[in-house]
RNA sequence: GCGCCCGUAGCUCAAUGGAUAGAGCACCAGACUACGAAUCUGGGGGUUGGAGGUUCGAGUCCUUCCGGGCGCGCCA
């Protein structure tokens, strides 16, 4: 695991306060925090360690703040350390053990900022669209935060576990069946069915079989004809008439014809899956009488009716017996349907079946990275899992919001219905996947964002997706320039001469790294790290900058070989560093902007 | 009607319960005979939607109101 000098740092503020207050018992460390002070005029960090043991203490916090100050003031990578304000204590570090991060840096490279190895397994699933087109804008966000969110939480030391769950039950797998065996008929010989004349029109070909067969077609789209064609070629006519087996064979073609599709979306976005959990499968295997039967051994299942929603009543509402599940005793504002009134599984069921078989696959925490739309679904799949897991496995859900698509000025429609459905493939095309990937990942999950298509081709200061690839490309530039040298022999160079408040605060946001690594991922955040890369290239193209203006800082200089030695171990690891954020990201560092 | 999410500078957005709420854009004023100025420096801009509360400390937690988005049995 990486050095955190954070982590390090608390550690030595705690043992300090050990010797302090002997008595004192281990629960009232818990809440010492060390962090960066936002004002960067009190130091490098900050405890308030005073603040919240002072009263376990009995001790007024200023009083413990002076007397831990002098305590950490004799550390060897403290240079001052003085109490403020309330009970702070502020600690400037020794510049000698910021430089020491350098050759962590450079022995990791890549891997700089790997958290500790942490016990339990995470399971995070995302993307799960449903079998039943080619992947859109929508499910494109999704995708990003949660493949960087693996990645994160994987870089923070978690066994972490990527899944997909493939929706191919339920109506709408049904209706896509039904549109792919119309494709079908259509790519047959018109005599091998006779459903329309020679020469219908393709109004007339739907209505056609819709009356035949008393079904609506809800799916039309185009990407279904080579599917029909590809079903006409391997079967000829011998699906004609349909019925409950050729049905179902038409349907497992076409999931598995999408799946491809969307499995292509994926790799083009450089999206991975460990697992893909079919919907269908488990439905099949009995997992849904599985649970349903350990929900009932634990009294959670009733048969009873669920109260009218408030307000206005749905035109068709009438009282149902229904098949419940006892959420509310586990926090969910109502009970919620297992089955429908037909005795038939509901989604929810289905859901909580794959949340069985989660379990059962021994993972300790759930994550999940839902549309907002779900939103209302969270707290009773919450309930579902801490009832399988008898409380024992948390479920988190990461919420995505909407993305508005942008293009000079004005938004991009995106609906099914208008016809002008962005597909993802149209997005990468349009942008390229680095800066998709990059774009989606500069926004809090669960804040709207703006996708706009100029902006993120435009090689500017705006474009964050620019602006941190230009500062890689500079690193490797320079190092290019000094004929590229070892990462290894650059760790071992001696770096006294970097001393330049821009080389130090560029060093200070290297070793902050592993605990932006650590904080993003506990809470679930991967946009900290597009925001980290964002601060790390602005403090990179200040010292560049600042050579302009001052020859002594340009990093290569002719007549000192060591302090270019330093500067170069300094341009390395930056480099490093914006590869290990890049990598979580899953976006590609850039040799050089063209 | 009920539930969930959100409300921060003119705009787009940050801020594990920490000190004087920060960036970018836009606006104004500056810096290159280039290790790529596709960058950088400085400036003005705020009652964090309103009001209470918890806390040593609240943009953050609780209550309530206002405003926006999403959802609300037999869709997934």
């Amino acid at each position: 695991m990486s050095h955190d000098i954070f982590a390090h740092l608390r550690g030595r503020a705690i043992a300090a306060l050990r010797l302090l207050l002997p008595e004192l018992p281990e629960e009232a460390f818990l809440r010492v925090t060390m962090e960066p002070p936002r004002e960067a005029s009190h130091g490098d960090m900050s405890t308030n360690a005073a603040l919240v043991i002072g009263k376990a203490a009995k001790l007024a916090p200023p009083k413990l703040a002076a007397e831990l100050a002098a305590a950490l003031a004799a550390l060897p990578e403290v240079e001052e350390a003085t109490p403020a304000g309330p009970g702070f204590v502020n600690l400037r570090l020794r510049e000698d053990y910021l430089r020491a991060q350098l050759p962590i840096v450079l022995r990791e490279a890549e891997a700089f900022g790997q958290g500790a190895a942490k016990p339990g397994r995470v399971n995070v699933e995302y993307v799960s669209a449903n079998p039943t087109g080619p992947m859109h804008v929508g499910h494109c966000r999704g995708a990003v935060v949660g493949d960087g969110l693996a990645a994160l939480l994987a870089k923070a030391g978690f066994d972490v576990t990527r899944e997909y769950y493939i929706n191919d039950a339920g109506a709408q797998v049904q209706a896509l069946g039904w549109a792919a065996y119309w494709r079908y008929l259509e790519a047959l010989p018109v005599a091998s069915h006779g459903l329309w004349a020679e020469g219908a029109t393709p109004e007339e070909r739907k209505a056609a079989v819709e009356a035949a067969y008393g079904t609506t077609l809800q799916y039309g789209g185009e990407y279904l004809v080579p599917v029909g064609v590809a079903l006409a070629a391997t079967h000829g006519a011998g699906l004609v008439p349909p019925d409950t087996g050729r049905l179902a064979l038409v349907r497992g073609f076409t999931v598995t014809a999408m799946m491809a599709e969307i499995r292509e979306d994926l790799a083009l976005l450089g999206v991975k899956h460990d697992v893909f959990v079919s919907e269908a499968e488990l439905v099949a295997e009995g997992k849904l009488e599985q649970a349903e039967a350990l929900l009932n051994s634990q009294d959670l299942i009733y048969r009873g009716t669920l109260p009218p929603p408030k307000g206005k009543l749905p035109e068709d509402w009438e009282e149902r017996e229904q098949t419940l599940f006892r959420s509310e005793k586990f926090g969910d504002d109502t009970d919620r349907p297992l089955r429908k009134s037909d005795g038939t599984g509901t989604y929810f069921a289905n859901d909580i079946a794959n949340h069985l078989h989660k379990i059962e696959r021994g993972f300790d925490q759930l994550v999940h990275v839902w549309g907002a739309d779900h939103g209302g679904y969270v707290k009773r799949m919450q309930a579902a899992v801490a009832a399988l897991s008898n409380r024992k496995v948390s479920l988190d859900v990461v919420l995505t919001q909407i993305v508005h698509v942008v293009k000079d000025g004005a938004p991009v429609r995106m609906s099914k219905r208008a016809g002008s459905y962005i597909t993802l493939r149209d997005l990468i095309e349009e942008v390229g996947r680095d800066a998709v990937r990059f774009t989606m990942l500069t926004r809090k999950a669960d804040a709207q964002m703006e996708f706009d298509l100029d902006l993120v081709v435009q090689q500017s200061r705006d474009n964050p997706v620019f602006y941190v690839q230009y500062a890689h490309a500079r690193c490797r530039s320079v190092l290019r320039a000094a004929g590229d040298p070892s990462l290894e022999n650059l760790a071992e160079a001696p770096l006294d001469s970097l001393t330049d408040p821009a080389e130090l605060g560029l060093i200070r946001r290297l070793a902050a790294w592993p605990r932006l690594v650590e904080a993003a991922a506990i809470a679930r955040e991967p946009h900290r790290v597009a925001f980290f890369l964002n601060d790390l290239a602005s403090d990179f193209h200040l010292l560049w900058n600042k050579g302009k203006d001052d020859n002594t800082l340009r990093f290569i200089q002719a007549d000192a070989p060591a302090a270019t030695q330093a500067r170069l171990a300094l341009v390395a690891a930056t480099a490093a560093v914006v590869r290990s954020g890049l990598g979580v990201m899953g976006v590609t560092p850039v040799e050089e902007m063209r």
